[in-house]
DNA sequence: CGACTGACAGATATTGAAATCTGTCAGCTG
DNA sequence: CAGCTGACAGATTTCAATATCTGTCAGTCG
């Protein structure tokens, strides 16, 4: 990292914060290492980001955006209700898998900020369950689903589908059998949703 | 602990065991403190117990039986399938729960020990999910449910439930809402194994 | 004047020497 | 002789001294 002579800004700074977290590890990264990935000092950083907690915090943010923002074009999609949502839990699944096996590391390193960091971890979640909403409720408008609350419906989609995005289950991902477990709970949950004919 | 003078058997290691990390927590628990809780010396834990492994492994299997024990009972009961299945999985949550809550500390030991011993975990699992798919036959026998393959639904009905019985959670169950919550998941899980009338 | 530096105090992490623990086994004891 | 003991070697953990880090702020620089 060559101390680049850019102004200083918080958005090179949560770079500079990410590489140091892949390099170093959660443990490990200090904000001394930061600034000096940056070619400033330390109390530079501190002008940004009032502890290093926020710091963490900010980093934590932008990456489970990242994330939401890549299933919410399939909220958007133009697919019946059922196949979005299958489409839509699939991409879940397959975006946390993906990023767990890629780099095991840094899914820990992502681990242990989100564990550190509740709030943002909620938001996250509440963003999720949201969009999820928004698929259920045009279920309900098409009449493909029969849920009278498709925020109810929606927390409990996302919940009882946990075993499919949770990281504490990443582990688990890799076994065989995983992608027909995966298959029979959404099955059962579509099934549980759609509208007696 | 006195030195009681009965023969030492396993049982007696396994009920000293669980006094030691009752009192000292998962990382201070030494088969020297097991030993000296019995009077004896390590020397003769050893002859009982291969490794600290092995006498661990034996004390979370006995844990985890005694709760898949206390389940089965409702497996056999005389109801309507469907509330047998509300019934256990309701048990399930709640037994783990009041476990969680009522000594947090001791819950905290014993999810220490699952963690290090997959094996009496993967065969617990097994053992509920076994107890599961009789529930659900019994359901497809009378015709209430409709699974073609109830091993599988059991399967999917244990991970769709995994936010309220997995330990990873346990932390949550005390927020408000997880009541609801939990109600919803069922209710849409049982909804999806009903036979369409 | 506003962005940045670097020295500083208190908090936290690292390190390596000393203490404890695990697992073994030759020998003791009833 | 079956069951137990306790000393032992190597592995692991503890603890205190040492080093590093966090967060602040008076002062420098352009």
């Amino acid at each position: 990292m060559p101390p680049t002579s850019e102004t200083l800004t918080a958005e090179r700074i949560l770079e500079a914060t990410e590489e140091v977290l892949r390099r170093h590890g959660p443990a490990k990264a200090t904000v001394v290492d930061v600034a000096r990935a940056l070619g400033v000092s330390h109390g530079s950083v501190y002008r940004h980001f009032r502890t290093k907690a926020a710091l963490r915090e900010a980093v934590t943010k932008r990456w489970l955006d990242r994330t939401s923002g890549q299933l919410s074009g399939i909220v958007a999609a133009d697919r019946v209700p059922e196949d979005r949502l299958r489409d839509w839990l699939a991409a879940l699944f397959a975006a946390k898998r993906r990023k767990a096996g890629e780099d095991p590391e840094l899914f820990a390193t992502y681990m242990v900020l989100t564990d550190e960091n509740g709030t943002a971890v909620g938001e996250h979640v509440t963003d999720l369950e949201t969009q999820l909403t928004r698929i259920i409720e045009a279920g309900v408008e098409t009449g493909d689903f029969a849920a009278t609350d498709p925020e109810a419906s929606a927390r409990a989609v996302f919940q009882a589908t946990g075993r499919f995005h949770d990281p504490c289950y990443a582990r688990e991902w890799e076994e065989p059998g995983t992608e027909a477990d995966f298959a029979a709970v959404v099955d059962l949950l579509v099934q549980g949703l759609r509208r007696a004919p």
